[in-house]
DNA sequence: CTATAATAGATTGTATGCAATTTAATTTGC
DNA sequence: GCAAATTAAATTGCATACAATCTATTATAG
């Protein structure tokens, strides 16, 4: 075979890494002025839609662990954006609420998305498309 | 609009970012063995192609700048897969250099994509559609 | 009931990533 | 020719990520 499977620009993974960080550095600019970054950012997303959760149920859906989550939650805590507090009929179970300043916030990002979207020179085809193949990329099995 | 644009899952940029990850680990039990971590095969991909370059050239091709390549580039040569030299003709470049034992690497790595690319439910198509939008997000303006 | 297992978060340790600054070397403008 | 600008790495500081372990709490098996 005269395909080099170890050329980094044959490689999948590579530029799908670089891609995702690239877009990642996009909203950045975006969300400094919210003193936010992108991982706090898609926590409020997740908060923005459930209003509580714990941190398991937020870990599954964002596909981090309580190793990255724990101290993230602390300094949104911090910031008065959000409630940690214990659910009494479990106390193993920690539930993240909003603040009024955190349900605030949701006015603030919502133009986002659109402004890092308009930074990417991708067609609405192509956005829908690298939406599909992604979904690809994380579904079990 | 009926479209809420800051829902996570409406959001283009998460399934990328999470995708990129889910790849990213899909890589290291297969690294693991070669005591590798992603970053420092991602380097030894380039290093295997060009045999030669300095820090600055390699943080171009892979995205990543001397604050992050600085130290892994020295665990790098801790391991004795590198070396790390100044050019004569130029004391601010540092020139990244194989060894015998990090060329020798490369034949241990050659089955890893196949493996990795397995992992995946992609079918050959959407790999390759993938990678093309990939590099469009990646296209400069 | 109670010893054991299972579960949820927290903690620890290692490895990125990147912005901002610093340092050393080289170029350039005058 | 030399002060100022530029450049390449290194350093510093902060914020993830994640594996592995620990701890407190709850569930369960017998």
């Amino acid at each position: 075979m005269g395909y080099d499977c170890l050329k980094l620009d044959n490689q999948l993974c590579f530029p799908l890494y670089a891609a995702a960080k690239k877009v990642v550095s996009l909203y950045e600019p975006f969300l400094k002025p919210l003193h936010l970054t992108y991982t706090q950012y898609i926590v409020l997303l997740v908060l923005w839609e459930e209003d509580e959760i714990n941190v398991k149920a937020l870990g599954e859906r964002i596909y981090l662990d309580s190793g990255t989550l724990t101290p993230l939650l602390r300094k949104l805590e911090k910031k008065s954006l959000i409630r940690r507090l214990k659910n009494p009929s479990d106390q193993r179970n920690l539930i993240i609420q909003l603040t009024k300043e955190g349900h605030l916030l949701e006015e603030e990002a919502k133009t986002i998305p659109a402004k890092v979207g308009s930074c990417l020179s991708l067609s609405e085809k192509d956005a829908v498309e690298l939406y599909r193949l992604t979904h690809l990329v994380l579904a079990r099995r």
